[in-house]
DNA sequence: ATGTCAAGACGAGACGTTCCGACTCGTCAT
DNA sequence: ATGACGAGTCGGAACGTCTCGTCTTGACAT
């Protein structure tokens, strides 16, 4: 019984690994996640596809870094203005936006789909993409409570669901259009479910 | 130019049909939708695989067809005690053991899945599948609003969602388990928020 | 310090496999 | 006789494994 013997994580080639994750982006935004395959992002990377499979395990995976190298340094915190009424306006908007935008749709539909039969995908993207996210919302709120905005003992991640479980449901199942007024209207009687105690 | 000549439906096998809905469904639950193929589909139901392209564009729909043939007179109407909190927790309580159901999990996810680069598939899931069971919900709802007991200009489309993007987010991101007591805390969140006029 | 060398990651691509979707048969029912 | 049917063939796409020969790197000997 031979271990699969891991390759060695120090001799890695910092240049191939730059090359995929770039090529990977390129590619996805060219023919979307459906038509990407490894032998494209191999041959596009100038890259031999052993080099891919030896360190990642699927075409998720690689997306999903290459996402997360896209993303780094963005700024996770949320604005704050005293009024958390209106800050969370604000990020719901934006986050409407986002989903209008069809790039970033089409790429989060990707990350979505790939999720939903990759466990070790998923809990990468609930900590290392979305959870940060929804701490930071979470830092928010819990400052709201503080200043006695919202309800001192409310479920904070109850809380985050209210305001971002609408939204999510509305784009994902395409129900209905996402406007910023639907934005606003969520975030209205989100609030007023929150300011009260949660029993 | 020869237009691709629709087959005539009058002459379609409804033995084949079912076999071909029967089959999919029990691969669907022995194998999962990812290793679903039409060719397995057509051997199990002992059919050409001509015989499924020539009647549906796509393994999804396909599935689509096999879930809705499943699940044919399933009553589509919510319990009314005359106390809609009550009500909306006994729905939301089912939702969560439905997806905390394995087989339906897995299906569900599927169903998710495909829906997110087939817009057709998509609008038949929202028409056909989902749209019946929101507008039950709805109903419920307006019944509430006609007592008394929820705002009378209260957004319905904005309701459900209130009700159900929670736990949807939830389950489908994985952020947190499932239980009967998350499903009561966000009914009596959302029937708070619902009690107050929308603005 | 400098040279030698084995280990292992690398680029390239051949290989066998699976599945797709179009197509071709001969059969069977209407 | 028409046209759907079961069965199966076919070229193509992409998979994931593998085998090359090359290049880099660190350990060791000189």
């Amino acid at each position: 019984m031979t271990p699969p013997k891991a390759p060695d994580p120090t001799r890695r080639s910092e240049r191939s690994r730059q090359a995929i994750l770039t090529a990977t982006r390129e590619l996805l935004f060219e023919v979307g996640y459906a038509r990407l395959t490894i032998e494209a992002i191999a041959a596009r990377a100038g890259v031999g596809k052993q080099t891919i499979y030896r360190w990642w395990s699927s075409k998720g995976a690689v997306m999903f870094d290459s996402l997360l190298d896209m993303s780094r340094a963005e700024g996770a915190e949320l604005p704050d203005t005293g009024d958390v009424e209106a800050d969370l306006r604000t990020v719901l908007r934006a986050i409407v936006d986002e989903f209008n935008d069809p790039v970033l749709d089409g790429v989060t539909r990707a990350l979505n789909t790939e999720i939903q039969n990759d466990p070790q995908l998923s809990a990468d993207m609930r900590d290392r993409l979305l959870g940060p996210q929804l701490e930071a919302t979470k830092d928010r709120l819990r400052a709201a409570q503080a200043v006695g905005q919202l309800a001192p003992d409310l479920d904070l991640s109850v809380a985050v669901e209210l305001l971002f479980g609408p939204p999510f449901h509305r784009w994902l199942l395409r129900t209905a259009p996402l406007t910023h007024e639907y934005a606003d209207t969520i975030v209205t009687m989100a609030v007023r479910a929150m300011r009260a105690a949660p029993r």
